[in-house]
DNA sequence: CCTTGACCTTCCAGTTACTGGAAAGCTTAA
DNA sequence: TTAAGCTTTCCAGTAACTGGAAGGTCAAGG
């Protein structure tokens, strides 16, 4: 499979699957005489699985690690786990975070009349 | 005040007000025969006023839109509420998206024995 | 056989909002 | 005077791509 037929199946765009090549992430298991990636059914399993982190968020290191993880049949599932608790606890931080943001814009927000007159609370609060 | 007072006065980091003054966000109002950037109260208070800004998650460009309309005395409060709402949406946005990642983790976080065999519903998940 | 268009390659630059560090100039206290 | 501690500019790196240019390859149609 060439890169744009791989990139379809997968569901990526061809730029970030020739990215993903370039950093070692998911090497083209092969090259032809004319210099084209070739990827096979092993390949493509690992993009879709990239692809599958990513949209967890995980970093393009934690997908390293969990491409390896996921390559070893003598992995331990605690080891998988722990990588995960740990984009958990991310999230949930970030959760925390954008609920205050958001609160303390909301009331400010709220107080605005939005009309055409200068008074503003939100200015107000930024001041 | 020069930069380091300044910066310690508002609660921003050197580098950070200098790249402000860089990308013309803040401007330091003048320079001394030395060469040394110096900040009156005036912007003192917008450089107050962008980290607050900035802690709101406002972009840069936000920023300079929000300053613009805390220096105009003429400004509508519908123009700042206006660049607020905006705000709150991105942030309601990105709260629904994290809310699925949480859940849909920490659905498989849980469902994880996580010992040291190699079954792990996180990975059966990714592939 | 030639050309055309669609594909592929590499490489460079830009994105966001800084941050670190090097090399050199200024200031101030001892 | 000299050394410490400020300041300056400039360059590079961060995360994970994305856009675009210049040029090589391939398959089909005339």
């Amino acid at each position: 499979m060439k890169i744009s037929e791989a990139a379809a199946v997968c569901g990526l765009p061809v730029k970030t699957v020739r990215y993903y090549a370039d950093i070692g992430l998911v090497a083209a298991p092969a090259r032809g005489t004319s210099g084209y990636r070739h990827y096979d059914q092993a390949a493509i399993r690992k993009l879709i699985f990239v692809r599958r982190a990513r949209a967890f968020g995980f970093s393009i290191d934690d997908c390293r690690e969990l491409l390896s993880l996921y390559e070893d049949r003598h992995r331990s599932s605690a080891d998988v786990r722990h990588i995960a608790l740990r984009r958990l606890r991310d999230i949930e931080q970030k959760q925390k975070e954008l609920q205050s943001l958001h609160d303390d814009l909301a009331h400010l927000v709220d107080a605005c009349r939005g009309d055409s007159r200068p008074n503003c609370p939100i200015i107000d609060y930024l001041s």
